[in-house]
RNA sequence: GCCGGGGUGGCGGAAUUGGUAGACGCGACGGACUUAAAAUCCGUUGGCCGUAUCGGUCGUGCGGGUUCAAGUCCCGCCCUCGGCACCA
């Protein structure tokens, strides 16, 4: 997953995701693999434009300079990147090929009723078509308009098509599109100047970024039909994925954890609508009719009240549906009144709507049931008896029909509600435990009406399955209510009120309906690019585009009219969702990817990211995919085909007495307790994420330089498993780098040649154990020598001998499984080099014994570093060894002109440490 | 509240998926070298007990169970992290 280049650039914590692709892409290189690994930025977007605005630079110019300084930041890493395939989104000859996507998706519908076989043969329902072929269809006659065609046309439906309007024609024909155009309640962020999405939203109701309030507020916006896809998006996560006719299909290696993430984000129930009677005020006449959706018909006898959403429009006052009685009928029970007991009902229900939509989501943690009867009393279709309709906020209006049919004895919010405002309860599933109120598992049905007053949807004995069926197929029989499916997933709010970001390629009749076209919009070049921010949350919306001047906002459209440009700009989403397709064939300038290209890589075979994206990104990144597919622009109906979540890096963090956070280089360690170096005073330990405003996070460089790359990259690897968040140790990369200087010893001779291949020396042998590869035969030594020496060879083709020190540590990687079992199991067994090459259990220590003809190594360290090694007999002397060492080049190298040898010490048998100066 | 992942030494974490628990690293302690320190190298390092270079015993959040054998499987709790959250 590429980043948003963000002007504090990376910390340690981010490359973690990186270093692992890479090892992993440069094995599967050696391999013979052609592997595409490439790297880009996520650069258009709120985080850039903050950013922009805070330091007050343009966002095209500052965005271009974080975007140099990760680059490099990631070279320093050592990362094999294909530097020629860098993208960036917000660059015109990237976004053009976004607005081309987004204009793919504004011309097509979802034909839900559309059957058809994938190349596997496997059955699938529904696919994106051709918004012209559906015109088409309408103008054929063989189609006819829907209720809700009808609704849009109002008077005129009974007109054929080539009668309608121009705009009546774009109206029916955006409520079909993919990408539709509709006013709909957002959450409206007047300190930003814009639209939020959900998630940028706080629980307490501010915005993520900046701490702004959100107003919820009713705006036009451009909206993606995801939706439509919500099946499909479901049946694909576990599916057999056919990719043409050549290929094996696939299915997707995902986390089973982010799956069904996934999947609950989608959230797919089965159940039924019923329909109730609603009557008129203080009469048994029929006034309308109310449909509920609910999970469990089966209780249908069980149903004593109904409740609505409070925005429902039957209680909403201007609403053509708005029918609430005057006021309060005489004989009410007084609870039944809410906390409006003053009020008159029509009052009191305004009342309380408007409380419920001030409510934060604080408030509605608390779960306390409250609400008002609504003065009206429903028929229960299955035994007939009266019940009264309530008004309460615990029923919202954005899922199913903003309507539920209460059934206290089986539900557990039904029996709260029932318990505070006295109303009946009626048991009628049997299965609970002994002296359970509410039993909201399955069960056995009991208590429908018998003998005389037999019914015929009595469902006496049946299971709770059987009863539904059964249930089900005698509403649909009377036409009393119907099988239904709904989802909680909701359509995708895809309009932001910023500057930077993609321009739509749209532009608005002057008879009000949208016109796109083909070809790259280019973002205005302008330099206040500031978004209009205020305090007041009702003040007009206007986009930054609006002061575009006149030339960029208008244009002659085909039939004459003067339109004018959408300037609303697309979420940062919107490159995300095809990036990886890009990489593919990123200087294309006919297409968005060519199709050999793009059929020879994709899918993805291994996607590495952070679990943050588990939901939103991975999600309409599918759903893009898949209309992509289906209008045959690319081979696979899936794009990332595995799928690995990095744990996060995580660091203590520390706060001084007035709470500010200390940067974590003024924190001084005693005993485990953070102590400030220069005050002295002991601060406030917290743990938690790696961070800016947290002070806990260093540069990549600054570790690196310190400790070496290597080890940098090495411990990343090494701190734990590689999907776990393990906590950041200064003290713990010591390790590592003690760890590479042993292995650098093992195989840089003296003079910095490299001895590989052929028979080990004792040696080495030796030292091996020492660094603890305890390798437990020749055979495996031999095997390991290979191993390395492809390894340097191929290294010192592609990049030069400098980088050896690099690919000596990831070879290690994929050795010592007793190191990093993650990372072997990935790159050793996976690449069937063999398994059990090296046993993880008990290996034999190194043998300390040595006879005095033994030749043993020394290391040669020089004012504290190591500098090379001598092969010498143990009995050999000590002048004798000062003087062989002292006329090594290695070392005479180190040793200053007019230096003085301060001291030289032969520990036997294990180092020389030779100071200078 | 619901769904999912976890609880193993002073710390990060291993344990071939039911087969010698504590690999590897950090830290700590002891030793070599040094006037000294740093660095390096060597050794020890779960608790308790003993007749102490060896032996016993207890030990993987808590309580039960299955098994020749349980960190691993089953039942019931507790804690923690992540996701969703009145979704009918």
């Amino acid at each position: 997953m590429f980043p948003y280049p963000s002007g504090s650039g990376l910390h340690i914590g981010h490359p973690k995701g990186y270093i692992a692709s890479d090892i992993y892409s440069r094995f599967k290189r050696m391999q013979g693999y052609n592997v595409l690994h490439p790297m880009g930025f996520d650069s258009f977007g709120l985080p850039a434009e903050q950013y922009a605005i805070e330091h007050n630079i343009h966002p095209a110019i500052i965005t271009e300079e974080n975007i140099n300084n990760i680059r490099s930041q990631l070279q320093f890493l050592g990362l094999g990147y294909d530097w020629d395939r860098e993208i960036a989104t917000s660059r015109e000859d990237y976004y053009r090929w976004t607005q081309w996507i987004f204009t793919r998706l504004y011309n097509s519908y979802f034909d839900e009723d559309h059957i058809w076989h994938d190349a596997n043969g496997r059955e699938i329902k529904g696919k994106a078509l051709s918004i012209t072929g559906l015109a088409k269809s309408f103008a054929d006659g063989k189609r006819t308009y829907s209720d809700e065609d009808q609704s849009i046309l109002g008077e005129d439906a009974n007109q054929g098509w080539a009668d309608l309007s121009e705009a009546q024609r774009q109206a029916v024909l955006n409520h079909y599109r993919l990408a539709y155009h509709d006013e709909i309640v957002v959450n409206w962020c007047p300190g930003l100047g814009t639209v939020l999405a959900n998630e940028e939203v706080t629980n307490d109701g501010k915005s993520e970024r900046g701490n702004f309030p959100v107003y919820k507020r009713p705006l036009k916006q451009w909206i993606m039909r995801i939706t439509s896809y919500a099946d499909r998006l479901l049946e694909d996560l576990d599916a057999p994925l056919a990719q043409g006719d050549e290929r094996e299909p696939f299915t997707l290696d995902w986390p089973a954890a982010i799956k069904l993430m996934q999947s609950n984000w989608i959230g797919r129930s089965e159940g039924a609508e019923v329909q109730f009677q609603v009557l008129k005020p203080g009469t048994q006449t029929i006034h309308s009719e109310l449909t509920v959706y609910t999970t469990r018909p089966d209780t249908l006898f069980g149903a004593t009240f109904m409740v609505l959403a409070p925005q429902h429009p039957l209680v909403t006052q201007g609403d053509p549906l708005y029918n609430v009685p005057e006021d309060w009928a005489s004989d009410i029970d007084q609870r039944w009144r809410g906390d409006e007991t003053e009020l008159p009902l029509q009052s009191a229900l305004a009342a309380y709507a408007d409380r419920a939509a001030q409510k934060t989501a604080a408030d509605r943690e608390e779960r306390e049931k409250t609400g008002v009867f609504s003065g009206f009393y429903a028929i229960n279709p299955v035994n007939g008896e009266t019940i009264p309709v309530f008004v309460a906020d615990y029923v919202s209006m954005d899922y199913g029909a903003g309507a539920i049919m209460a059934v206290p004895a089986h539900d557990e919010r039904d029996f709260e509600f029932a318990e505070k405002f006295g109303l009946q309860i009626t048991e009628v599933v049997k299965g609970g435990k002994e002296g359970e109120t509410c039993f909201s598992g399955e069960g056995t049905s009991i208590n429908s009406p018998q003998g005389d007053q037999t019914s015929e949807f009595s469902i006496n004995g049946l299971t709770t399955a059987e009863a539904k069926s059964v249930i089900i197929n005698k509403l649909e029989g009377k036409e009393l209510g119907k099988r239904a499916v709904k989802y909680k997933l909701r359509d995708w709010i895809f309009s932001r009120q910023r500057y930077w970001g993609e321009p739509f390629p749209l532009y608005s009749h002057p008879d009000g309906y949208a016109v796109a076209i083909d070809g790259p919009v280019a973002l205005p070049e302008m330099d206040d690019f500031r978004p209009e921010t205020s305090d007041d949350p009702d003040r007009p919306v206007q986009p930054p585009l609006h002061r575009a001047g006149e030339e960029w906002r208008t244009v002659e459209l085909p039939d004459g009219a003067i339109g004018t440009r959408e300037l609303n700009v697309m979420p940062q989403w919107a490159g995300s969702c095809w990036y990886y397709l890009r990489f593919i064939d990123p200087q294309n300038g006919q297409a968005f990817c060519g199709e050999q290209a793009e059929q020879y890589f994709m899918p993805v075979d291994l996607y590495v990211g952070g679990a943050e994206h588990a939901v939103l990104h991975l999600l309409y990144a599918r759903f893009w995919h898949k209309v992509l597919y289906d209008l045959g622009h690319v081979s696979t109906p899936e794009p990332f085909k595995k799928l690995f979540n990095q744990g996060m890096i995580t660091a203590d963090a520390y706060q001084d007495e007035r709470g500010v956070y200390v940067d974590i280089r003024a924190v001084e360690l005693r005993d485990g307790e953070g102590y400030h170096k220069e005050t002295g005073n002991r601060l406030q330990r917290t743990a938690g994420k790696m961070g800016k405003r947290y002070k806990n996070g260093l540069p990549p460089e600054e570790v690196g330089e310190e400790f070496g790359v290597d080890t940098l990259r090495l411990y990343e690897m090494y701190m734990g498993p590689l999907e776990a968040s393990t906590p950041w140790s200064m003290e713990g990369i010591r390790g590592m780098q003690r760890f590479l200087q042993r292995v650098w010893r093992n195989f840089v001779d003296n003079d910095g040649a490299i001895r590989i291949g052929g028979e080990p020396t004792e040696f080495q042998i030796k030292r091996m154990h020492q660094t603890n590869l305890r390798v437990t035969d020749h055979i495996e030594h031999l095997r390991f020598n290979t191993a390395i020496a492809a390894l340097i060879e191929w290294n010192n083709e592609l990049v030069g001998e400098d980088c050896i020190p690099q690919i000596v540590a990831e070879t290690f990687i994929s050795l010592l499984n007793p190191l990093a079992p993650h990372i072997a199991e990935e790159l050793w067994f996976r690449a069937g080099w063999g398994e059990g090459v090296l046993s993880h259990k008990a290996w034999p220590k190194a043998d300390k014994a040595m006879a005095a003809e033994d030749v043993i190594t020394l290391p040669i360290q020089v004012n504290g570093k190591m500098r090379g090694q001598i092969d010498v007999a143990v009995d050999i002397s000590e002048e004798e060894l000062r003087e062989r060492v002292l006329n090594m080049e290695n070392v005479k190298k180190f040793i200053p002109e007019g230096a003085q040898l301060r001291r030289f010490i032969v520990v036997p048998g294990r180092i020389v440490n030779i100071v200078v100066g």
